[in-house]
DNA sequence: TGCTATTATGGTATCGATACCATGGTATCG
DNA sequence: CGATACCATGGTATCGATACCATAATAGCA
């Protein structure tokens, strides 16, 4: 393999001459960059990006450290960081954490000691020491998707309290009075956050009586098993918020399994919508978070602040949802509510 | 930061017993070992990973390029190589080329300087230097998901033409004898393949003369387009099948569109399944390929050729496919295709 | 006892690039 | 014409670790 001072060599040039070239850094002249580029070409040299970086300090990497990348919402909010952070130059590492803060320290251990420029971090826990950890090392760290108790971080989130106002209040406006919630970990920001705005729609509508609150995990199987707590229920709910997409699917499953139709005889709204080319026939009404301009708005601002000398103070973008209204919720059937008791 | 120095300095060693104990490699005795720890927790020393590579030629990093991340085979198949990779004590850089060869090419340069160990690879067309490309640099590289023509490669894949012969033999044992197929693009080894397998079937059964194929593009939107195209036809195609679900879900939109109702007015088959949590209602018949399993093996294969000195020569790994039949195809109606003509 | 093997540790060069500073030539301007 | 700025290039040290080789002490064994 050769390296720059083999091009130099070629070229009659230092080698610092020709990491000008490359850089596009200092002053070249015309005749000296053409003859360094025509030897690059004749040896077929690739910089050494690693020696680069020890010597500059800087990778031009970045990490997106999150729970699981299979979750859609997640896959699409990585496409936006990467191809925001490609655009700029940026390489990015993925680590999915599985919602364990054992799994998300190790992660940012290995990404520390590989010097990334900056880490984008959908914390596991809504207390975590994480971001501390990261700025120890004097890295800038942006929170996506979630919140952390305490700590003054640059943070992009979707308006979860927002959403779920909407969702439960829509059901509400439809006739509903028995709503259940089924939501994922109670130390999660996001879950607690959309039990927050539930409440509030039912408080405002004076049915804070009927709370019904489930907390679990953002998975199929805790959605199936949530719902088959909410139907064992008497009287039984006559929808279901659930507050993200596998949830919902868990939801559905349980619903199909004891054989009650979406909406006839139960309706179901959720957080979350799936991407339009996964979508076969749009059925589920939905609060959905813009998740590409998440990932992409979260990377410009860690991009930011590498670049930018002065640090401006933290700040907080919350993007709002869009309420879509499909199918998958109509008004409650009275006599069903009666006669089940 | 303090550096390996300043470590041995405070331990009363020299820098390099302080890498002994890093690494865990040559000797050192107990008490050495157990003063340099308590110099690392005290300073709380993290090792800079880029000095390390470039002195030991080792990155311990793997890239996955594949063309979507955002398509969920794709996604499982990352997942795949992450938790495999990560096993191994490996991170994993992906990078999306939308199917375009330019930028396959252009994040092949940037991960050649890299310096990364070992590339997995889905390459954007069938005919394609990617693979000399790294070869020249002198890393290992596995092709996934599809193969490359006239190179000799390590290959992981799923057995394309079986799965396709699979879904269209059970159309034509249901009594379909107008079946078309909605493939990806032409110099893609999976669509051709896909078709190879669709025309097998058909010839077995001496249909050969109602052969009607289509390609594409492997997304919703050209499935669509195919679709309408197929629609316009007459006779009308009682069958479609889609050679991906990306396809497949653009297909089912414009027979929405159509009131076509699947499958009572038309059987519709699919390769590739969804994960089973984002499956609300298991409806389409598909040949489903074992992704997960896809990115762990090409991930092992890729391992193996970076720890064994001697090369064994380059191995195929094809893939079974699984036939999952569900409610999305069933016997054409007579009438239909009579009264339409 | 003398020789080899094993254990324990260190010195120095080096990986491949850039930071920093220095040097000299030429153009510009009052 | 001398001062100043800009252009063009190079020398040397250095980033933070490990490779490679050397050294020395102790143990084991004939």
């Amino acid at each position: 393999m050769p390296t720059i001072h083999d091009v130099a060599k070629r070229a009659g040039v230092a080698p610092i001459t020709v990491s000008r070239v490359i850089n596009n850094s200092g002053y070249v002249s015309k005749e000296t960059r053409q003859r360094v580029e025509e030897a690059i070409a004749e040896l077929e040299y690739v910089p050494n990006v690693i020696a680069r970086s020890l010597r500059s300090k800087r990778t031009n990497t970045l990490a997106l450290v999150l729970t699981d990348i299979t979750n859609p919402f997640f896959t699409v909010i990585a496409r936006g960081v990467e191809d925001t952070a490609s655009n700029a130059g940026m390489t990015v590492i993925y680590c999915n954490t599985d919602e364990s803060e054992i799994e998300e320290e190790k992660y940012l251990q290995l990404l520390l000691q590989k010097q990334v420029d900056g880490i984008l971090l959908v914390p596991a826990r809504s207390i975590s020491r994480s971001v501390d950890l990261i700025r120890e090392r004097g890295k800038p760290v942006v929170v996506l998707d979630r919140k952390i108790q305490g700590v003054e971080v640059d943070n992009v989130r979707g308006d979860s309290e927002g959403g779920a106002y909407q969702l439960v209040k829509l059901l509400i406006d439809q006739g509903h009075t028995h709503i259940a919630v089924l939501s994922g970990p109670m130390d999660v920001s996001t879950a607690k956050d959309r039990v927050t705005g539930y409440r509030r729609a039912l408080e405002e509508a004076g049915l804070q009586e009927n709370e019904l609150v489930y907390f679990g995990a953002f998975t199929q199987a805790s959605g199936f098993e949530m719902t088959q707590k909410a139907l064992s229920l008497n009287p039984r709910p006559t929808a279901l918020f659930a507050a993200n997409n596998f949830i919902a699917y868990g939801a559905l499953k349980a619903l199909r399994q004891a054989d009650l139709d979406v909406p006839a005889a139960i309706s179901v709204v959720a957080f979350d919508d799936l991407p339009p080319g996964l979508i076969t026939d749009p059925f589920l009404t939905v609060a959905a978070q813009p998740a590409y301009q998440m990932g992409h708005l979260a990377t410009e601002m860690l991009l930011n602040r590498l670049q930018s000398e002065d640090q401006p103070p933290y700040q907080e973008t919350i993007l709002q949802t869009e309420l879509i209204i499909r199918n998958s919720s109509g008004s409650p059937k009275r006599q069903e509510k009666v006669s089940d008791i």
